[in-house]
Formats: C-alpha cells, structure tokens, sequence
DNA sequence: TCATTGATTTGCT
DNA sequence: GCAAATCAATGAT
C-alpha cells in the first residue's frame, strides 16, 4: 500500500466536487468512470487527455481504446490482485500504468478489476509527440510506472468532455496484442481517424448488428 | 533464485 | 512479414 494520496492527485480537499479547469471546464468525475467498462471505452472516444505540467498543458483527443473485463483471460486482474496491479481494484477513475517490454501503458480503472487501455490521442498541443499506441501515448504525456494509482478525477492528469460534436461514427475491433480473447470486440477507435493505431493493418470485423451497439 | 512471458515498438528483409 | 530489443512481473523450483 502506499501511504497517502498519490503525488500527481489532488487529496481530500474538494472530495465530492468536480475538479474543473477555467479553459477546459470540468474534468469527467468519478460517476463517469463507475459504470460498465465497455460503455466507458466507448464514451471516452472523443474525450480530452489533459496533463498540466511545469512545462505546460498536454492535451489530445482520445480517438482508440480497449476494454479488459472481468472473467477476461487478457485482463491483467484476471486472476487477482498482485503488486503490478493493485491499482486496477481501487476506485472507478485511478490510473493503472504498467510496463510491458520498454514501454508503458495506461489505462482508466473503471469497476474494481476492470479498466480501459488508452491506446491512441491525437494531439491538440502542439509539441506532443507522437501518441499512436498505448507506449507512444505514455512516452507523448511523460506517463511512468510512478503516475501508477493517481487519482484522474482531481490529479494532474484528468480526462475532460468532449468539447466538439463526434468527427465520425465509433467502430469496434478485436484488440490488439493479445493472445487470449482475440475474438471479443473490446477495441474502440474513431473511424477514419488517421491517429489511430495501426501495428496491424487496421481492419474492422464485420459486426452484427448496429456496429455502435456497446453490449458485451 | 531461475526461467518464462508479454495489453509494444522498431528495424530489417 | 517477421524477429529482436530488453526487463520487470510472475510462477515454478
């Protein structure tokens, strides 16, 4: 356990009110994070990644995300709580960063267990790099095993409404980099967007039904 | 303590 | 298209 509030989050104080920025307005709370992982992934398309920073404000426009569920071999909590992931079972709203070869990932901890992987931004600072890809995203906002646990509803790293109407509709994909589950459609991205990801050929499985439909 | 593995990225063929 | 890079978490010994 570590001791306190995480550095990169806000504490106690305003406990309860919406931690709101005077250009950005307020940040997305902790309500939006509890509910449904895949409702969340979804909602989050279209979303603003914001990090304030001494050197200044970071900001894209989440346009890729996965969702790792309960009952999901892929998922990192899929058989408990460890060291690694211990902040995937605190509140709805923590941030779970890992590191997987040389790089690192982060993801949104909706209900205890479960999370979304922020997979690609596309930036709306100038200056921020390159963020196609849970590691080029982390390596873009300076995100390390060290963010693991911050609070994104109060911290330095928040996630805000979207500020414009959706460019397009929201696809849905098998996820990427996975061995289990390949065949569950938990990826989420904005169609046409060229700030997507693309370490395959990126190619949509043909969905029954309403392609937007988020039931599983 | 040792071996295996991986929610990735990059570079070479 | 494919494999190497490279290291910490994890599970077995």
């Amino acid at each position: 356990m570590r001791p306190g509030p995480h550095p990169l989050s806000a504490g106690g104080r305003g406990a309860g009110r919406r931690s709101a920025d005077p250009v950005l307005g307020p940040a997305l709370g902790r309500a939006f994070y509890d509910r449904p992982t895949t409702i969340v992934a979804r909602a989050l398309i279209g979303c603003r990644l914001s990090r304030s920073a001494p050197e200044g404000l970071r900001l894209g426009r989440v346009v890729e995300t996965e969702a790792y569920v309960a009952r999901d071999p892929a998922n990192h909590a899929f058989r408990g709580p460890t060291e690694r992931n211990r902040s995937m079972f605190g509140r709805p709203g923590t941030l779970y960063v890992y590191r997987i070869h040389q790089v690192h990932c982060a993801n949104a901890v909706t209900c205890p267990g479960e999370a979304v992987l922020l997979r690609a931004v596309e930036p709306l600072t100038v200056g921020l790099g390159d963020a196609r890809g849970p590691g080029r995203l982390c390596r873009a906002f300076g995100l390390t095993r060290d963010d693991d646990g911050a609070d994104l509803t109060t911290g330095g790293l928040r996630i805000f409404a979207p500020d414009q109407p959706s460019r397009g509709p929201v696809v849905r994909a098998p996820r990427v980099g996975i061995r289990m589950a390949t065949d569950r459609l938990l990826r989420f991205a904005l169609k046409g967007s060229p700030y997507v990801s693309s370490p395959r050929p990126w190619r949509t499985r043909p969905v029954p039904g309403n392609p937007d439909r988020v039931d599983r």
